[in-house]
DNA sequence: CACTTAATGCAATAATATTGCATTAATAAA
DNA sequence: TTTATTAATGCAATATTATTGCATTAAGTG
């Protein structure tokens, strides 16, 4: 399992967090952590009845969610998808790059990205929160 | 109507694209410029019908997504909405600062949010668009 | 063990969006 | 103007995404 690190971690802030981890969660989180692209609820659950699993979608959106609470995954909302996070530990403003033509995504870092968004509290009176997601329209190295 | 200048302005843009002016897209526009708030494709189909006017629903989507290719209308993918691009004359990255709690939307561009998406490029190879729309979740000032 | 809370199953339904094909309207060419 | 072509719309079915209420099962607590 290469992704054995990754999975750990989730267990780890889960447990941290005194939630419970049901086999369900963590059959999720692995289907997560084996999907490169984002993954919708329907297709984890397309994958689920090939592996002779069957779960119902509110229980797989359920999930979802539980993971998401956790900042372990992120919902791509232009996409209606969703995507393990690369950086669960780390508080910071997430930046997911989503390529228009393959929905490849890059995710980084409000640091690498040139985005300190703190300026717009004071020029629109508004407030970011921590440990947000921003999704950005790209183009990948291989779509340019 | 107090809207009249944005009205003529999204004229002129579809007329300048030597694009068809039809009713439909003009009765979607003016529902577009009555709403403050974003407003799914259903919504303006239910304001139709309230004034005794019934458009298909996909008629209805192909009018926005119409609207969204001439840059006059966003789609906001953290809401499946619809709103009005405040500066559709300007070329620039339009920032969408969403109100997780109450939906408001304030618009505004990357001068004014900290954001210099450029070094991006550098570091992780993706190419930004010109005219993108990049949804940020705020808390507004009256929900803070 | 008894009690309480949390997770899951189930099935219906809601909400959002797309498609193929027929028809009508608009535009361009003869 | 008439014809040919292209674009827009209507229609209805269907696809996709997501939520809900209630029953049941599992997990955690005293």
């Amino acid at each position: 399992m290469k992704h054995i690190k990754k999975k750990n971690k989730a267990i780890q802030i889960c447990l941290e967090a005194r939630e419970t981890l049901t086999p369900n969660r963590i059959t999720i989180l692995e289907l997560l952590l084996d999907s490169e692209a984002p993954i919708s609820a329907y297709d984890l659950s397309t994958k689920l009845k090939n592996k002779g699993k069957h779960l119902n979608i509110s229980t797989i959106y359920r999930v979802i969610d539980f993971w998401i609470k956790l900042k372990i995954v992120h919902k791509i909302s232009l996409l209606n998808k969703f995507i393990l996070c690369k950086n669960p530990d780390e508080i910071h403003t997430h930046i997911t790059n989503i390529c228009t033509n393959c929905t490849k995504v890059i995710e980084t870092c409000n640091k690498n990205m040139g985005l300190n968004l703190d300026k717009s509290s004071k020029n629109l009176g508004i407030l970011l929160r921590p440990n947000i997601n921003v999704e950005i329209p790209v183009l990948c190295s291989n779509c340019q």
